[in-house]
DNA sequence: CCATTATGGTTGACAATATCAACTATTAAG
DNA sequence: CTTAATAGTTGATATTGTCAACCATAATGG
């Protein structure tokens, strides 16, 4: 049996993990829940690429998530006016996401945030070893998708 | 700024993780929830030594999960035969919970389908890039838990 | 001792999150 | 043009996580 707890060691790295990003959001006045805080680095990854709009599928795409938690997570998005929304020329069904100034400024209140949670996480590693740590993971990451079946 | 999407890469291990667990437990036809498997473990981890029998109490520490959900997990447990609870001699306000013979049988099925997982997991890692994972984990894991203030 | 406080456990209520199905509007394909 | 597929929205429901009240027992300090 090669590696029976490797499981168990994931569980309680992301428990870990949560739990001080949490901390760190409270600490920053941050209340956004995680699935909204993902969903603006998305957008934002998009923007600027004038050939690809963000559309809301493209979220669910990226994230893997349902489409109608998508659409619930936007909905608020925009009530809080974090994003706004504009009519996407090459197709009508979908619309055109984009952040706004707040969300914006949000955003980077939250990078600032997720630094500290990151500089937690990797007290007393070498700049190497956290190097090799999520050039793993991506490879995990990798291994893990790759082995789906469709 | 240090590492700005560690964040996103732990996600994405996460996501994918469950995703192939969940598909080897649906191929070894194994339905327990995976906070029941987890709890499941606990009780092995601390089976035999008679010194410190498994309490409800000793599985919350662990997991550390809300103790509200525990015990319904337990209560779960029970109804399936997968433990058995007796009186602890010790401390009458608690039980200590074991595995039956059916739960051990249980375990070890979750062992292979967990197995399979972490070896899609490692695909084409050597044995000394795992083994440097775990410890990265591991230590990132300490960092997190010990930062807390309580 | 006994009164007070703390702890293990159970339950009910509720919040947060995830999932599924139905439906509209639009687009793509034959 | 008819039919099938896709983007999005909404409602219903399942699952999971959290909080507070409560009982029984234990531990503590006068």
């Amino acid at each position: 049996m090669p590696t029976p707890s490797a499981g168990e060691v994931l569980h309680r790295l992301m428990h870990g993990y949560k739990r001080t990003l949490r901390n760190e959001h409270l600490k920053h006045g941050i209340t956004l829940p995680v699935s909204h805080i993902r969903t603006l680095k998305v957008i934002q990854h998009f923007q600027g690429k004038t050939d690809t709009p963000c559309t809301a599928q493209l979220i669910v795409q990226t994230l893997e998530r349902d489409k109608a938690q998508i659409a619930r997570v936007i909905k608020e998005l925009l009530a809080e006016h974090l994003i706004v929304r504009r009519n996407n020329p090459q197709d009508r069904r979908s619309h055109a996401l984009s952040l706004t100034e707040t969300g914006t400024e949000m955003l980077s209140r939250i990078f600032t945030a997720e630094a500290a949670a990151g500089s937690t996480m990797f007290t007393g590693l070498e700049t190497e070893q956290v190097d090799t740590f999520i050039a793993l993971t991506n490879q995990i990451i990798d291994n893990l998708s790759q082995h789906q079946e469709l």
